[in-house]
DNA sequence: CTTCTATGTCATGCT
DNA sequence: TCAGCATGACATAGA
């Protein structure tokens, strides 16, 4: 598998959260002519790899308003090489089918997107070949100048047909490509196909009712499960490693991305490129006008009423975008949506909307014109994780919804942090909700932004500090972290009136009760530097924070935009971790030494015992030698005869042993008298 | 309610 | 000077 690069992730998050909102305007506008079928992942798996791709920060990413991007990193997996193109078998429906087939939504895009995907995707170095059909389904996209019939010229293998050729995995990995063409022609050609683009979408419209989709299902959620596997394992890699450790991994990673942008055009220079386009010709059309037969057909079809043309006639951002479709990401019941007016949600997010990150004509609900229901139920299922997370995401850096609830700060530190000297002026603080329906959420995320200001000194986070701040290239955080509150953080603390407030959060009361006490039962096992950290949005765990280098870790504090309580906290954090492994050495330690010295005391007591029974042997042994020498004594005076056969009496001599080994017996007085002359002799020594 | 144990934290000194 | 380690002392939760 082929992953996109981790364009932004080389430094300047700046710039290229600026290039990236600015390209989210320019291709949107350049949609004007549709012919080409871009193929959009499933979210969940587009969140997953992208996390893979570059490690860079879940908040970039979930400004970004090209989840699509993501899927053409997804050449391979999508479209396997080894199936062959079938020009014969309707190519001209063959896209739809297999696009069907994934499960995934399809949209169309812009010639310049074709093209785009070609450079960025193509799967082999000299860029030949590429997810969309690479140069030849560019162009025969009419992204560079050719015109559908030309596409059948250019790329002869795929069938002549551009969606063909677009989903083509062969058209994609075999056939030879026309070089990539200059950006110059690639925007000239921008302006062609808005006839071509009604012919296709009329073809989409008739090829979603095509029946021959299973076997492609089968095939392509094979393929896509063997991805997954694949993806998983390298997850399971890195993850097993902490972030500097899996830096390397990442690193080579991306390093084998940038193979496939060795193409003849960087995204890079393609952004700088549309960059230098005048901005008005980025504003006017609207998502109607790009799509004027795909998003009504999408509504009508799907579950969301949402009037797309009132959506779309506000300037919005993602947030908004996001939003405006509630139906199909954060709420799915119809009873509660009839409750709940469109326009709060513009309003309301307006509120944490910064008109500087406005995207004027980024629509972004463009991105799902859907195509069965089938396919539209799962990737509404699947961009219902996604666009949470997104906006949770954006949100958590921003420490606006739910986040960095000052009534919960305060608390936090009031309760915990006595010690620490870390506490918060709650004075300022309001109630915040934290709701459990994402309706709500998206009004508790606005009310969490006004309420952060306040409480937390103005925490807010320019979306370009926002992409500065997840530099991260550890994969687990960001997964960890952005699926985390997507389970947790909108269940608990729930106001009873806010949920009684609509039919769908009433019949969700007693399971968000239920996930409530979970979630509670859960922070409370959390310590209390993890609720610390959970409360102010570290977006590193205790663990990481505390075993990281230091070096690594004072590079994550220069690198991240951090407020100077964070700052704090993730210090404090640290040297308590520290001093609690050095602790628990100690107390390891400790146990150590004593246990060592029970064991000599042991050893030492255990010695005492065998010379104690040592010393009794050997005394009892001396007792028997001298008892022995006692009757010898006596058995040699009782035979000792003195010079009249009298016998000698023991009482007045002894036996002496000379040197030569002669016995003298010798009288007391002499052996008295000569030890006291010895004696004195030593003495005077 | 008291006691004991484990653990976290802080202060301090040292490297 | 800073970061980390070692450790005594204290606080606290839980058995």
């Amino acid at each position: 598998m082929k992953y996109l690069k981790p364009w932004w992730s080389d430094g300047g998050g700046l710039l290229h959260l600026t290039i990236l909102l600015s390209l989210a305007g320019l291709r949107l506008d350049l949609d004007l002519d549709l012919d080409l079928y871009l193929l959009l992942p499933p979210p969940t798996l587009l969140w997953d790899e992208l996390l893979l791709a570059g490690g860079r920060t879940s908040s970039a990413y979930a400004l970004s308003p090209f989840p699509a991007w993501g899927g053409w990193g997804r050449a391979e997996q999508l479209h396997p090489k080894g199936r062959e193109p079938d020009p014969a078998a309707d190519p001209e429906g063959r896209l739809l089918r297999e696009v069907r087939a994934l499960g995934v939504p399809f949209i169309p895009r812009t010639r310049v997107d074709a093209w785009l995907v070609h450079s960025v995707v193509a799967g082999d170095a000299d860029g030949a070949h590429g997810l969309l059909g690479a140069p030849a389904a560019a162009s025969s996209a009419g992204g560079v100048g050719s015109s559908l019939e030309d596409s059948s010229q250019a790329a002869p293998g795929d069938g002549g047909d551009p969606r063909a050729a677009a989903s083509s995995p062969s058209a994609a990995g075999e056939e030879e490509k026309a070089p990539a063409e200059s950006t110059a022609q690639v925007l000239e050609a921008g302006g062609r196909a808005n006839q071509e683009n009604e012919v296709l979408r009329e073809r989409h419209e008739a090829m979603c009712h095509n029946s021959q989709n299973e076997e492609n299902e089968q095939r392509v959620s094979s393929a896509q499960e063997k991805s997954l596997q694949q993806k998983n394992e390298d997850e399971s890699k890195i993850a097993d490693k902490p972030d500097w450790e899996a830096e390397k991994t990442t690193q080579s990673r991306n390093e084998r991305s940038l193979n496939v942008t060795e193409t003849a055009f960087s995204l890079d220079d393609f952004s700088q490129m549309l960059l230098s386009q005048p901005e008005n010709s980025l504003e006017g059309i609207s998502l109607g006008d790009i799509f004027p037969g795909s998003i009504n057909d999408g509504m009508n079809s799907s579950t969301c009423n949402i009037n797309f043309s009132q959506a779309i006639s506000h300037d919005v951002n993602l947030h908004d975008a996001m939003l405006l479709c509630p139906d199909n990401t954060f709420r799915r019941e119809p009873t509660a949506r009839t409750s709940q007016p469109e326009e709060p949600f513009l309003q309301s997010n307006s509120h944490i909307t910064n008109p500087e990150q406005t995207l004027p004509g980024t629509h972004l609900t463009g991105f799902l014109p859907l195509v069965g229901n089938q396919t539209r139920n799962l990737s509404q299922d699947l961009l219902h994780d996604l666009d949470i997370s997104i906006f949770d995401e954006t949100n958590l850096m921003s420490l606006a919804t739910e986040g960095f609830d000052s009534m919960e700060v305060s608390q936090l530190f009031e309760e915990l942090d006595s010690d620490s000297g870390l506490s918060l002026n709650s004075s300022n603080s309001t109630s915040v909700t934290k709701y459990n329906s994402s309706c709500s959420m998206c009004e508790g995320g606005a009310t969490g932004y006004s309420d952060l200001e306040g409480a937390v000194g103005g925490y807010y986070p320019d979306p370009s500090k926002l992409c500065h701040v997840g530099r991260r290239n550890d994969s687990a955080f960001h997964g960890d972290l952005a699926f985390q509150h997507i389970q947790h953080n909108h269940t608990y603390h729930v106001e009873p009136g806010a949920l009684d407030s609509t039919p769908t959060s009433f019949s969700q009361h007693g399971k968000s009760q239920k996930i409530s006490k979970h979630l509670n039962d859960t922070d409370r096992n959390l310590s209390r530097d993890e609720r610390r950290a959970k409360a102010l949005h570290i977006p590193f765990s205790v663990d990481e924070i505390v075993r990281m280098p230091v070096e690594s870790f004072n590079n994550m504090l220069s690198r991240h935009y951090l407020t100077d309580l964070q700052v704090s906290l993730m210090r404090g954090i640290r040297r308590r971790g520290k001093n609690k492994v050095a602790a628990q050495n100690c107390r390891k330690r400790k146990l150590d030494i004593i246990l060592n010295l029970e064991d000599d005391l042991c050893n030492l007591q255990a010695k005492k015992e065998i010379l104690k029974r040592e010393r009794a042997q050997y005394n009892k042994a001396i007792t028997t030698m001298k008892q022995k020498l006692h009757h010898l004594y006596h058995s040699i005076f009782s035979r000792l005869r003195d010079d009249d056969g009298r016998p000698v009496n023991p009482n007045h001599y002894v036996l002496e042993c000379s040197q030569d080994g002669s016995v003298l017996i010798v009288p007391k007085e002499l052996v008295t008298s000569g030890h006291k002359k010895e004696n004195r002799k030593g003495k005077r020594k």
